[in-house]
RNA sequence: GGGAGCGUAGCUCAGUUGGGAGAGCGCCGCCCUUACAAGGCGGAGGUCGGAGGUUCAAGCCCUCUCGCUCCCA
């Protein structure tokens, strides 16, 4: 498998060319089976459950995020040594899935009713079959190390089992029942949908005044409402009873204008006194609110409307038209009529249907319920004892806060194409019987049983996923090894649909929580902070910028601006920037790699005998290790991400390699040797650290190194005992990078170009400092371009043009051409400028006795030792841009 | 109406328990120095939304205020 030492730099690309790497691995790790999990494995274990895609779905950005930060979590903890189950599949998603097979029965100029029921179930499995493996394809594009070989759907035999044994236990208990009552129904899903499902928006819309004629005598109640039609089915006019105007009318009875019926004036408490004009018309069949009033009062009940949200026969001369030309039509009438007193703007919150955008339509039905509060009250005590935690943590208030004012679950959908609702009633006797499995007769005897035509909200049964997908109702290995999960990672729109459900259900069926953290994504956005849509425009495919840029740079790009919390605005510029990053690393590799060929044996470093820049990237390295490891437990994927790129680019490639490009090409053997082994030792466990992010490129590297192993999926990952900190080695190489960037800024600033070198005398007050860089000049020689360079103990007077003030040093740089003494004076005080600024400040907090009696020793200590650098290093400044312009 | 989040460089955003304002992109200048022009080096750019308070010290804590976004009713 690998590669022998002396092809180790032949054959690598210029530039990394992500897509043949890609596809190479991942058909690797597959076919070996590095993504399956053994439950029989005596490793500690580790799991999540995939938020499992819609089946009808393509992968867009919500997805590459959430799915790459999964995989990130499971990539580092089977490094870590956990049994790694990521467990994936699909959900049916009701609604959605029959929408898109509807569609194409319309293409085909036919609908479902035409097929029938079971022909239509046959298409849409049909229809699954052919194109429901997209989404999986495309996470295997992103990298995911799902264990495909247990890929499980909603819909199929072992998730249906459980379906059907949680309806009918909980029924059993009490919690399941079934009730007419006002849901929320969609005209154009011709279903009803729960609470949540529901979206509201404030449109602006209209308030009408309505007069309603006394049956008895003269006069008229003015009624406000924001939907007019539905006069057609108001059965009373109520008035609050507190409410002093309309005292006197409680009791009387009105006449419904157009339908000419005689309703009574009441009076209940629901009422808003200060809302239009304090009176409201009641429809008991269309509102919840009038419906409890409805209860409250005996009132008759009458629904106008049919299940497409036309009007139906009660409607009378408007049966037939649909709800919106329904408003119009009685609004003309009622003004025909001179029964519209006035029209007022109005904004209300219109519901809609979270898969349509239909306007939703409050409508008396018999539904499915499953009673919730019992089943809140485990999963609000789970999560305040801290079985459960969330990430961010504010999230936890909002679980609470809808937990606690939990309302009870509508599950029943009229639906065809889900799970059927396991009830048969029994046309003999009207008996009704919940079962696991289609009964043969009823209890009386009969044979004459019907199933209930409707099926269950989707979300019912991805609720029950982390244990279902293990093959719950049956006890398995799997669901021993895994259950607990350890996260779940997801976005936060479904806290309430599918998070909460989970608990709660995981509770009560597996007597556990389904997982530990719920670590709760943000959502992506455009780089404007707009909701990613089609119709906007503003959609950035997942896909595209794996074709363009590939899938690491995509998976890096999102996985480091993912800040807890916070939503994420993503630009294409942001992940064309990530592919820059791993040709970054392709480049350093490939630099490390083509000078290594005669590395016969990497020197063991504890012994070597080190150069500063060894110790000092190796101690770098360590931190980078630590800091790195903490974020990604944290969750906090953005300052690992940083973490990483700013070591790799800016330390590792910036300075390391730089410098050890002296030893790759002049070096004697034995450094040579120990330059190589150093950096062979910190771009491999580089790779290793930035494997979970950026999973392809490193192992394509990795597999190059010499000595590597099987995978890089399989390697260790890096831990604080592999590389120590070396505060010595950082203080020193701090003092080099400062002169070394003073001399090049000057340069730079006198256009002095890149190729030509210039001399230079170096003076260093400190004993130790003067050593350290004598030791290590060719650093400075090299980085900085130098041509020749002396040492003085002394400052110098004249022979230079530039005089560059150092962290513990100063450089007198002299070109043989010569620079503009005017322009050096202007450099040197724009430095002392900003020197003087700094100054001011410490020098006040110094001249402040409370700050030296009241801040910590450190703190004072610090300040001081600041003040005097400052001081020291504004009297050269000042002495040399008076020295500079005397000499003129 | 209730709750949450966010206003920091031209743009997008970091900023761990209060103790010398940062990154990426963009911009300007110089460089094709054989790992990388998808690059290197250097540079400009900020009264941290506003006001007040606590503190020796506030981007960070408290109060008020303006603006934007989201969730729930």
């Amino acid at each position: 498998m690998n590669a022998l030492p002396e092809d180790l730099g032949a054959d690598i690309p210029k530039a990394y060319e992500p897509g043949s790497v890609e596809e190479r691995w991942y058909s690797f790790w597959e076919d070996n089976g590095y993504f399956h999990a053994d439950p029989a494995s005596g490793k500690p274990k580790f799991s999540q459950v995939i938020p499992p895609p819609n089946v009808t779905g393509v992968l867009h950005m919500g997805h590459a995020l959430n799915n790459g930060l999964q995989d990130i979590i499971a990539r580092r903890r089977k490094m870590q040594g956990y049994e790694v189950l990521w467990m994936p599949g699909t959900d049916h998603a009701g609604i959605a899935t029959q929408n898109v097979v509807e569609r194409a029965l319309e293409r085909e100029g036919t609908d479902r009713h035409a097929l029938g029921r079971e022909k239509f179930v046959e298409r849409v499995w049909e229809w699954k079959e052919e194109y429901g493996g997209t989404i999986i394809r495309q996470l295997k594009r992103l990298g995911c190390m799902c264990d495909w070989e247990r890929t499980r759907f909603t819909m199929d035999e072992g998730c249906s089992l459980a379906v059907r044994t949680v309806f009918k236990a909980l029924y059993d208990d009490g919690l399941v029942y079934r009730g007419k009552y006002i849901v929320n129904w969609c005209p154009r899903c011709h279903t009803a949908l729960s609470d949540i499902e529901v979206e509201h928006e404030d449109k602006s819309g209209h308030l009408w005044y309505i007069r309603y004629p006394f049956a008895e005598g003269d006069g008229l109640l003015v009624v406000a409402t924001t939907r007019p039609e539905t006069m057609l089915g108001d059965t009373a006019v109520a008035v609050a009873p507190t409410d002093s105007r309309h005292a006197g009318e409680v009791g009387r009875t009105v006449i419904l204008p157009l339908l000419e019926r005689r309703i009574p004036v009441i009076s209940d408490k629901y009422v808003d006194p200060e809302f239009g004009t304090g009176a409201l018309k009641v429809t008991p069949a269309h509102d919840p609110n009038d419906y409890e009033i409805g209860l409250r009062h005996g009132l008759e009940v009458i629904n106008v409307f049919n299940p497409d949200g036309t009007i139906n026969e009660n409607g009378g001369p408007y049966a037939g038209m649909d709800r919106y030309e329904a408003r119009d039509a009685v609004v003309a009438d009622l003004e025909a009529r001179g029964l519209l007193e006035k029209t007022e703007d109005h904004l209300l919150a219109v519901g809609q249907c979270y898969r349509c955008r239909t306007e939703v339509e409050p409508y008396l039905s018999t539904q499915w319920f499953v009673k919730m509060e019992p089943l809140a009250r485990p999963g609000i005590e789970a999560v305040r004892d801290g079985r459960i935690t969330f990430t961010p943590e504010r999230w936890t208030k909002i679980y609470f806060d809808w937990m606690e004012n939990i309302r009870d679950w509508c599950i029943s959908r009229q639906l065809w194409w889900g799970h059927r609702i396991p009830v048969w009633y029994c046309d003999d006797c009207g008996d009704m019987a919940v079962e696991l499995q289609a009964p043969e007769a009823c209890r009386c005897g009969s044979e004459n049983l019907r199933q209930d035509p409707d099926v269950l909200d989707t979300w019912f049964s991805s609720g029950l996923w982390p244990f279902s997908t293990m093959g719950w109702p049956e006890k398995t290995p799997v669901l021993d090894a895994f259950y607990p999960t350890s996260v779940l990672t997801t976005a936060f729109d479904i806290i309430f649909f599918w998070v909460a459900r989970m608990i709660m259900l995981g509770l009560r069926f597996m007597g556990d929580v389904p997982y530990r953290d719920v670590f709760v994504t943000a959502l992506v956005r455009d780089f404007e902070g707009k909701k990613m849509s089609k119709s906007s425009g503003n959609v950035i495919d997942p896909l595209d910028m794996i074709d363009l840029y590939g899938t690491d740079a995509l998976r890096f790009a999102l996985a480091s601006i993912a800040v807890p919390g916070r939503d994420i605005n993503l630009s294409e510029e942001r992940i064309e920037g990530n592919r820059n990053f791993a040709n970054k690393i392709w480049n350093a590799a490939r630099l490390v790699l083509t000078n290594i060929s005669d590395l016969a044996e990497p020197v063991d470093l504890g012994r070597a005998d080190l150069d500063l820049s060894d110790r000092w990237i190796l101690s770098r390295l360590a931190t980078t290790v630590e800091r790195v490891d903490t974020a990604m437990e944290e969750y906090n994927f953005s300052i690992a991400g940083k973490a990483l790129y700013q070591f790799f680019w800016g330390d590792f490639c910036d300075w390391y390699l730089e410098l050890a490009k002296l030893r790759f090409y002049r070096g004697t053997d034995g450094e040579r040797a120990v330059a190589q082994s150093v950096a062979l030792r910190v771009l491999e466990l580089s790779m290793r650290l930035l494997h979970p992010y950026m999973p392809f490129i490193t192992e394509e590297i990795w597999q190059r190194l010499p000595g590597s192993g099987e995978s890089i999926m399989l390697a260790a990952w890096p831990s604080g005992d592999e590389v120590s900190g070396d505060p010595e080695a950082e203080e020193d190489m701090g003092l080099i990078q400062s002169l070394v960037v003073g001399i090049r800024s000057a340069r730079s600033e006198h256009g002095i170009p890149p190729g030509e070198k210039v001399d230079a005398t170096l003076l260093c007050e400190d004993d130790a400092v003067h050593e350290t860089l004598a030791m290590w000049i060719t650093y400075v020689t090299s980085l900085a371009g130098l041509n020749e360079v002396a040492f003085t103990r002394q400052p110098l007077e004249s022979g230079y043009q530039m005089r560059v003030i150092a962290d513990g040093s100063q450089a007198y740089i002299s070109r043989e051409a010569g620079v503009d003494a005017a322009g050096e004076i202007d450099r040197l005080a724009r430095r002392l400028a900003k020197i003087e600024k700094d100054l001011e400040k410490t020098v006040a907090k110094l001249a402040s006795s409370d700050f030296l009696d009241k801040a910590p020793p450190m703190v004072v200590q610090k300040e001081h030792e600041k003040a005097d650098d400052l001081h020291e290093k504004r009297r050269k400044l000042t002495e040399q841009i008076r020295m500079l312009e005397e000499s003129r």
